[in-house]
DNA sequence: TACGTTGATTAACAATAGTTAATAACGACT
DNA sequence: AGTCGTTATTAACTATTGTTAATCAACGTA
């Protein structure tokens, strides 16, 4: 494989530190850069009708994170990404990501096993969780698969990513501490 | 753009006719084909310990299909892939596409925009369903996004599609009914 | 025709989730 | 310390779902 292109890639790659509260990427952004959780946590999220921030995901250490809407469908993002924490990420610009690998066949791999697939994975395995789990097997599946969150974020948030609400989380929490005696 | 690249894309693209009930894809196989179909309707399901089958996806025309266990995750698959009705598919191996578009970048707006970003799209409008709405409101989605699937698939399949079960996908027509008289 | 299978519906009941409200715990700020 | 706002918990109630079983209709087949 050739130095060149790595450089290149190199010279493109930001590192990037935001304070808690501090907005990655707002609503109706067509924000194409991708990030990478270096240490933190962002929380992605959409503002309904009544003006309740609904959390879709939460992206701790060595996640992926990418303005979807925008990268997948060409359209503004419906959701905002902020920094729950103080929180560090690589980040580069898909464009110009795309114009060094274009170039580049031995890139190719990195492009489409870093960026996309862990991404999609997580969404294919997120469905399946939705669908043939019930709401206290998807929490104790999602406490075993990212035991880095709990704790650091509000049960609202989780709640929020596992669809229901957090009144009912709580309840399955205490279900489940009731019969682990 | 070349016109050799095409006819080396044509030449390896494959029509196939499926009976109803037939394999396409079975568990634990590696297939690495990429389908699109052209008529009919594949249902994707997995078999649970009791061995039900639990219908996870259905396709009808226009739609691509893929072994995402294998192709995402280079695993083998857990699901069934079967054609519902009779059925007509194209057919590209996903390493000949590779190989193709490859050597050419003027093909690779067409892998990126084909294969992955439909059935991306569709995964991510999915997580958002199964997240934000409630059964009967995603059920309701449902029948606007694929009208031509309701009346072709039975009722079980749907249900295990939308991640509830036969029963109370009757009661929430039998709502949906009486709500509109 | 008679039989068996399958899928959809309905009923009855238990379990769970949604909704609303009250309370308590906690931290931020004055 | 006191106040405010936020979050988690709990209660009370309603709505919905899951589960099981019975019934019915549709279909293919002996």
């Amino acid at each position: 494989m050739k130095i060149q292109p790595i450089l290149s890639l190199l010279r493109n790659v930001k590192t990037r530190t935001y304070q808690p509260g501090e907005v990655l990427i707002s609503e109706g952004s067509k924000n194409k850069e991708i990030f990478y959780v270096r240490k933190g946590l962002i929380r992605c999220f959409y503002v309904n009708s009544d003006a309740d921030e609904i959390t879709f995901q939460l992206f701790p250490e060595s996640n992926p994170v990418l303005n979807f809407h925008t990268l997948l469908f060409d359209e503004p993002s419906k959701f905002v990404y902020t920094a729950h924490e103080r929180t560090k990420v690589y980040c580069i610009d898909y464009d110009a990501l795309m114009k060094i690998t274009r170039d580049n066949a031995n890139l190719l791999e990195l492009n489409r096993s870093f960026i996309g697939k862990r991404a999609i994975k997580q969404a294919f395995m997120r469905i399946e969780s939705l669908v043939f789990l019930t709401p206290e097997e998807r929490y104790e599946k999602y406490v075993r698969d990212y035991p880095n969150i709990v704790n650091r974020a509000p049960d609202k948030y989780i709640a929020n990513v596992l669809g229901i609400t957090p009144v009912s989380l709580s309840r399955i929490r205490n279900r489940i501490a009731t019969r682990k005696k």
